[in-house]
DNA sequence: TAGAAAAGAGCACGACCGGTCGCTTACGTC
DNA sequence: GACGTAAGCGACCGGTCGTGCTCTTTTCTA
């Protein structure tokens, strides 16, 4: 039991690395099996079908971005201090964490967004968490808070930059992207919290 | 010879709006044969390889975008008109021209980004004198110009909006994400404008 | 420590993959 | 209108896909 529970996280893990490289679909169970030194059918004792293994990748995604960029966070004593901070481990999850492949978060969600299915709504649901996460952060970044709407601007906004980073970073080669992104949150920051109601 | 090019394009038709739905590698050639009214070894006629295939989807995807995007909107007499109007098409590319997948531009970034090849080469070619002729728009925008840096700060966030807008609408189900995406790109472009040099 | 249960290997299956070959049909040109 | 060539078809190749099945080995537990 102890083992077994061992053997089916590092599936999980090689599954999710081979994932973000070249898709959910994409990769094979022979291509899971190789990476982690198993054979093809050993992985059906951890998983009854490709299907349930894709949806434990993207529970283990998930859980692992919300422990990278939220975890450390939730003890600093102001919003701002907060955002800033998941901003910067945002874009170190992008290029520090998943180097060679990029964000699997946005991988997954261009690659799930048009098929319907278990593993699209699991990641439907998580990022609509993290999503409500954040706009609760910009409702309480002004004294007033901000509206929910005016939360939801600053968090589309916040997302679009994390996005655009790692087009810019991995698809243009863009060397000044860090700074742009960086640039641009602080001052969505500065304009956010300072807004008359 | 006049068929075979009617044909032709067709095929690449037909292969791209599958492509922005399953992904490029992930449609087989069976599939397309069969949505153009096709036997498989008849596409063979038309492409040496399924890669010349997805060489000639990529081709015909900025074609057509830029088509979309740019043609109508390059007789435009100021910068600010030509930016708007061309975030506007944006979104309209993004939703009422592919609506049933999604934008394939993002779609073909995010699967090519880690996939070296022909394929990401052009995609890359392509976008790079998309970037360099809206940082032109950007740079133009302000009397006296804007720097360098400065344009590619602000196009950054312009194409952050745009991947953005895809995400919070077909991912989240945001229903204000047009209004966001257009605030944040009116706001844009008014700093920008009135940014001292 | 014995034995049950879990972990994993080996093999086979039907379906589909990209690609080739030889054949027929339809078209464009003179 | 004849004819060369382009367009397209069906059969088939070796290989890989996801997934069962049976059998052996390892691991945990009573």
């Amino acid at each position: 039991m102890r083992k077994g529970e061992a053997t089916r996280a590092r599936i999980v893990e090689e599954a999710a690395r081979l994932a973000a490289l070249r898709g959910l679909t994409a990769v094979s169970l022979a291509d899971v099996a190789d990476a982690v030194g198993l054979s093809k059918s050993g992985l059906f004792k951890h998983f009854d079908s490709k299907e349930a293994m894709q949806i434990a990748v993207v529970e283990h995604v998930m859980a692992h971005f919300t422990a990278h960029t939220w975890t450390p966070v939730a003890s600093l004593p102001t919003p701002r201090e907060r955002l800033e901070k998941i901003f910067e481990l945002w874009m170190d999850w992008e290029d520090l964490v998943w180097t060679e492949s990029g964000c699997p978060i946005i991988a997954l969600s261009v690659e799930l967004d048009d098929q319907p299915g278990p593993p699209r709504d699991l990641l439907q649901k998580s990022l609509r968490q993290w999503r409500r996460t954040l706009i609760n952060q910009f409702v309480d970044l002004r004294d007033p808070p901000l509206s929910e709407a005016e939360a939801q601007a600053a968090y589309f906004q916040m997302k679009s930059f994390a996005m655009g980073y790692t087009d810019a970073r991995r698809m243009m080669g863009d060397q000044d992207a860090r700074r742009s992104a960086t640039g641009a949150f602080e001052a969505l920051l500065d304009r956010t919290a300072r807004a008359a109601a």
